[in-house]
Formats: structure tokens, sequence, C-alpha cells
DNA sequence: TTAATAGACTACTAAATCTATATACTTTAT
DNA sequence: ATAAAGTATATAGATTTAGTAGTCTATTAA
């Protein structure tokens, strides 16, 4: 399950995308609009500012906006800085790899080549969905689950 | 991330499908071969009992053994028993489904439609892939990550 | 029929992580 | 100067995960 903290960031991202032309949007509002608690959603945004996703402004007439196209940021970014790893075991993982310490031959573990494949099934779908994708789907109001 | 819980309940599965022919295997011998705390490994083994996967014999001589072919033990499933829900995000599950709290309106979030893709991308792999697969995957030492 | 073996079941604790809040500080516009 | 708004760090509370302990029940074999 994802965190509230990378919900939270997609829904920010979202909607700072639909934003884009306006002047830069404040976090209480933010806040407000998506009901997420303010103080929580500072410490997230400041991490996707960090990491180069967003651009901000202090002081009166301040506020965030995307640094980047909204069909340039992937949902695997945004997951990486706020979740961490994308595979479901760690021996798996692209960016955050380590050894699983029961393991006894990483090599050969066919657990871990299994998760390989589940990991790159999942990669190819967060890797090609970008914040332009996902408002693009709100205006499709067919729901097929 | 998948939970120890759930890594212990694949590892016993397989080991205990490469014992298939043999005399059912206590839970101290797993526990000690794979490494897993043994009270731990106890109740992982009952939860997969419980779900119809195991067959338990008590007392001396006793011990666990499949209950199924390794080929009809599938990683979708013993997920679902020990780490719960597929999807990443609640209102994209199928099995656990409920509605996120600070959501507008879940028939156009773009989010979830964008999860739902994700689910079904690591459903397809997690589906398909059995105990005996994993198994199999173990005598093919080349790894290709 | 008793002792030893081995799983079943319940309760509990410790540690880690996640979520949220608090406080103090810096920058900027007016 | 003052208010707006982000920056940064610390900390508290809640939840989840991992692991432990103890007792009960069933089975086997001497």
């Amino acid at each position: 399950m994802l965190s509230k903290k990378t919900k939270y960031a997609i829904k920010a991202l979202v909607m700072l995308g639909k934003n884009m032309d306006q002047p830069p949007m404040q976090i209480a509002r933010i806040a407000e609009d998506e009901r997420i608690p303010k103080k929580f959603l500072e410490q997230i945004l400041l991490d996707l500012r960090n990491a180069g996703y967003l651009y901000s402004k202090k002081g009166a007439g301040g506020g965030y906006s995307l640094n980047k196209d909204p069909k340039d940021i992937f949902l695997v970014d945004i997951l990486r800085i706020t979740d961490g790893p994308i595979a479901m075991v760690p021996c798996a993982s692209i960016k955050f790899y380590h050894k699983c310490e029961e393991c006894h031959d990483e090599v050969t573990c066919g657990i871990r080549k299994a998760f390989i494949e589940v990991r790159d099934a999942s990669l190819k779908v967060l890797g090609e969905t970008s914040v332009a994708d996902i408002i693009n789907k709100e205006k499709t109001p067919i729901s097929v689950v």
C-alpha cells in the first residue's frame, strides 16, 4: 500500500499540474482542497522541491508551482522520493537494492526472480504514467474496474 | 515491500513444495533451514493451513505438508493471506476494497485509475507465478536483473 | 498408560514506522 | 515594520510488524 505521504504527494502534484499558468499556489490552499494536514503537506512538498520537482517562493504572494512539465513527472519518480523502492523485496530493487539477510544464495533465489518480474510489470506502468496522464484520466468519467 | 511474514510464508511453501513425496516436515526444521524465528513461523503456517494450503499433523512424526499441488499455489494467493491487498491504494483493491477517506469523487479520480492499471500489471505476474514456478527458477542459475 | 513429540491457540511485548503537530527561523512583498 | 509564506528540525502519538511466552490438544510409541 502507498503511504499517505505518497498519496498526498501525488494529489498535490496533480493539483499543481492543473494550475500551470496561474501564480504559485499556497500550501494552505492545497491542504484544504485535498483534505491534507497542512503541516504534513509542508514536509512532503519540501521533499518534492528538494528533489527538483517543485519551485517554491517565500513571502507574500509566494507558494508552490511545478518545476517540470506535468508530462515529465512520472509516478515512479514520486514513489521513489516518498516511499522508496518499487520492488517488493529489497534484493529485487533497482534504486534501493540490498541483500535479504536470511537469503542463502541470491543468484539462484527463485523468489527474487519472481519478484523481479513483478517489479518490471509495475515499473512499466509507473514509469509510463505521468501527472499529465492522471489529469487526463480525470476528464474521462468512465471507470473500468 | 513484502512483510517478513509473507516472505517467510513463501519460503516455507517453496521448501514444502520440494518435499512433496516425503513425510511431513516439522516447523523447527523449516525454521532452521530458512533462518526464520520458529514461533513466528508457527503462526504463519497456521494461517496458511487455515486457508487450506497446508496439511498438518500433530504429535510424534507429525509436521506440515502441502495440501495442494505446487502448480496450483500462486503468489497472489499467498500475498492475500499474509499481506492483504495487492493494489497500492484501497480504492483500487479487488479483495480488500474500501474508499479513501479524503477522496472527493472516486469515479473520476485519475489516481485511482492509474493504480488500477498498476494493480492489473502486478496481478498478472503474481497470478501466473506458482510455487512450482519458483522452484523451477532455482534450477536455472542465470540471473537477469 | 505414560512420556515424548509436535502442532494449536491466545496473549503479550518490543521495535519500527508512519502520521501528525509544534516551534522557531528565514525570506519576500507591501 | 509587518504580515505572508516557505524552511527546518524536533517530537509526540498511533499503528503495524516482528517476535516471544505459555498453555492446551493430539499423536505416537515404549
